[in-house]
DNA sequence: CCTAATTACTTCACTGGCGAACTATTCTTT
DNA sequence: AAAGAATAGTTCGCCAGTGAAGTAATTAGG
């Protein structure tokens, strides 16, 4: 692949021979968006580099601290795909492979013998506390040209348009 | 799924509660991280929802879209992998796609018989024209609550950041 | 209560993308 | 000019994720 800054080049040349075309293209907005969806998806690529070697790609360790953290280390998949951008297909494989791993434990509710509870087992614990702390150096680094200032503004500006995004789209879903 | 603001308010909530448990843990960078892969992937569905009724997808679309905004209308796959952070089997089968549905012509160049040149043809233009514009409201619409200030800032942000990464991806390679 | 609707999870079939191995062509080296 | 290295693209087999349909348990309505 290309050094970066050739890419992101190519990326505004690309996108100015087209606005020629399309004199109402919103030029700013769809740079953007564009950043956003190469800076997303290179940082999950990067992640899951990191994960692979311990058997996990980034939905399945999500899934794994969403547990960890979890005041009471347990959590029914339903739970987990609400807040985790998932599907409920997947989350029974997620859960396969964490049960498989020995990561967590799969029981049915007393209350509800519907659900299932997922539980971090202490083998969960101890991959936790093995990934994470190799992996602070290069968090740190996809930021370290941001002031202080700057990563407090890209939050709140991150959170804004993921908040716009989700308007857009429950607007689009009621009926 | 949750309203988005839940999401978010979840994720702080269980990075905080991690961060207890490990004191070195660069907090805003990790929630950075979170916000980055949360926005890249639910704007990456939000446009494939755009797009399926096409029959695209976004690496179909974003091949689509760069032969189209090339100054000769033409490309090779090589050159598109280079910039469209793709393998080349999976530009194999994008162009696949395309060339199946008429949008683009395959044919082996002259000089280098090895080499394939995509040339868009004019149903691919066609589509373009199509499926552009009704997309210009939403794009819009994601950074509708952004100043014009916060939207350069953001684009400086973004492009710091893919930078940080692509360092740290490239110094990860070298043998 | 007993049926109907809802909820929780699973299974199946399919699309999307990746790495490794393969074929064909061109470049390099001697 | 022949052998070896490099490049371009394809094929194959695998993992990840999705939508639709299925099963089981619970809740709601008459």
């Amino acid at each position: 692949m290309k050094r970066m800054h050739e890419c992101l080049d190519h990326m505004d040349e690309g996108i100015g021979r087209v606005s020629e075309n399309f004199p109402e293209l919103p030029l700013q907005e769809v740079v953007l968006t564009r950043l956003l969806l190469l800076v997303g998806g290179t940082l999950l690529s990067e992640l899951e580099r990191h994960l692979k070697p311990h058997g996990l790609n980034d939905s399945d360790f999500r899934t794994l601290m969403m547990i960890y953290s979890s005041p009471t280390g347990s959590a029914t998949p339903t739970e987990l795909c609400e807040y985790a951008q998932q599907g409920a297909t997947n989350m029974t494989r997620i859960a396969n492979v964490l049960v498989k791993a020995g990561l967590v434990t799969r029981a049915t509710s007393a209350e509800d013998r519907r659900r299932i509870v997922l539980t971090i087992t202490t083998a969960g614990k101890r991959l936790v506390r093995k990934i994470l702390p190799p992996l602070f150096p290069n968090v740190h680094g996809a930021f370290a040209s941001l002031s202080a200032t700057d990563k407090r503004t890209l939050d709140r500006l991150l959170r804004q348009v993921a908040v716009n995004i989700d308007s857009l789209t429950q607007q689009d879903a009621r009926p």
